[in-house]
DNA sequence: CGCTGCGTTGAAATTGCTCAATTCAAGTGG
DNA sequence: CCACTTGAATTGAGCAATTTCAACGCAGCG
């Protein structure tokens, strides 16, 4: 199924025509990429949004000094820049971690989306204010985390983002990415990244192996991370709506 | 006047009807506050969303360990938990740092707000896309950059915003926070930072004292700090709508 | 006068970084 | 099937940035 669709009624009741209406939107126009290709790179001027069907994107930022922050990593499902009416240039850059197939929705189908039904236009905003909640988050984690935390943290996020749709199964789930990207991610050199996560290996919390990560003991692992996941807002939110709608 | 009707016109023309009911919002209900106060605190479901009128506030969470990490400064103009509508409860704080007055507007009043208007409803999008900004390039700069640059680069980012509503004169601003404050927003020990401002003082880039930031030479101060201020999208892109308005 | 909050400084300890090799696994072409 | 290449993970050693701890100064204030 269409994992938009999927994540999108973890907050809100959507109607048969809402789902045609997006399942429509993510088929139009599929594009794929290959590993390591820029979706949009910083400055563009986008035209579409970018829904994720397949593979993992990252949202980055390149330093003048050849380092990178990456500020977000991207799921099948997940919709990049719904700021594409508002924001002119793009601030950062989309690149892909893995291959991955997106799906284009022009202004025009996003703007007959947002007219079609307020639950939808309601559903979007969930997933912009999901987002900067994250956004919060990591700079909790970057700026007072030790690497330790930092990286134990990060991992509890991937893992309870993927198991609220349904992408755990026996303790595992997916992590393509590589301990470079990690770091970029967290603010830290590959180098302790590396060091960091044999500490976690040994201490038998986690198993990452084959772009896969094993989490034994999801408790444990949310302990040493200082782990706490309301700020994903995962519970369904979305009763107090559907009466109003 | 007020101030968040300057900042959205920096984005968009707002009709005669569309100020009357700004307006109306920023005075219908005004709560003053002392220095150091939750306005919202973490784990509230709150009603309002909060217009700042006067004085400083931040966005922070409260870590177990006693840290804090600030994740915005919200000057006057600014509007708090736009997100009131969609995320049941707060996944942090709003306190203040100086004296503050604050209007509360309803949710119906919001919502009253944003049928009347289409541009109203975009701009006010526009204030959440540029506060997201704001948080991708924090995050740039606690992870990344060094604790010089990092200093160098929220003093840099201060003055900007307050440059672009009308708030600086003769190279000076506001900043009537402290050095601990600064620390717990830049992921740096209050010492750390104590250091970092002597030597950005000594090199002549910066005075501050008496609540007061003065920069004799942005440009020098700005190369310091590897900043560039379009993440603050502060240029008007408000234009390309108005035919469509 | 004696708090109290804030800023300042020194010295030692720690954390995480850089540099430089080395290993390992998975292709790829001959 | 083997030599070669490549990308990623791993390890050690020395170093640099930042933190922590502990004092001290200073101004405002009851």
């Amino acid at each position: 199924m269409n994992p938009l669709i999927r994540k999108l009624e973890r907050f809100t009741r959507l109607s048969d025509a809402d789902k045609r209406l997006l399942q429509h939107a993510a088929t139009a126009r599929i594009v794929n990429y290959d590993t390591h290709q820029d979706i949009i790179a910083e400055g563009e001027e986008p035209t579409d949004v970018n829904l994720i069907l397949a593979g993992w994107v990252c949202r980055y930022k390149q330093l003048a000094d050849g380092g990178r922050q990456i500020m977000s990593f991207l799921l099948p499902g997940d919709l990049c820049d719904l700021n594409i009416f508002l924001l002119r240039r793009m601030d950062h850059a989309l690149g892909t971690l893995t291959p991955v197939v997106v799906a284009k929705i022009s202004r025009d189908l996003l703007q007959e989306m947002l007219n079609a039904d307020p639950r939808l236009t309601r559903a979007l905003w969930w997933e912009v204010l999901v987002t900067a909640a994250i956004h919060r988050e990591w700079l909790v984690n970057i700026g007072r985390r030790t690497a330790l935390e930092r990286v134990a943290h990060l991992l509890c996020e991937v893992y309870f983002r993927q198991q609220a749709v349904g992408r755990v199964k026996d303790n595992r789930c997916e992590l393509p990415i590589t301990q470079v990207e990690l770091a970029d991610a967290l603010g830290l050199s590959a180098v302790h990244v590396n060091r960091t996560l044999r500490e976690l290996r040994v201490s038998g919390l986690i198993d990452w192996r084959d772009k896969t990560l094993a989490i034994p003991d999801v408790e444990a692992l949310a302990q040493v991370a200082r782990f706490d996941p309301d700020y994903l807002h995962l519970d369904f939110e979305g009763e107090q709506f559907d009466a109003a709608c």
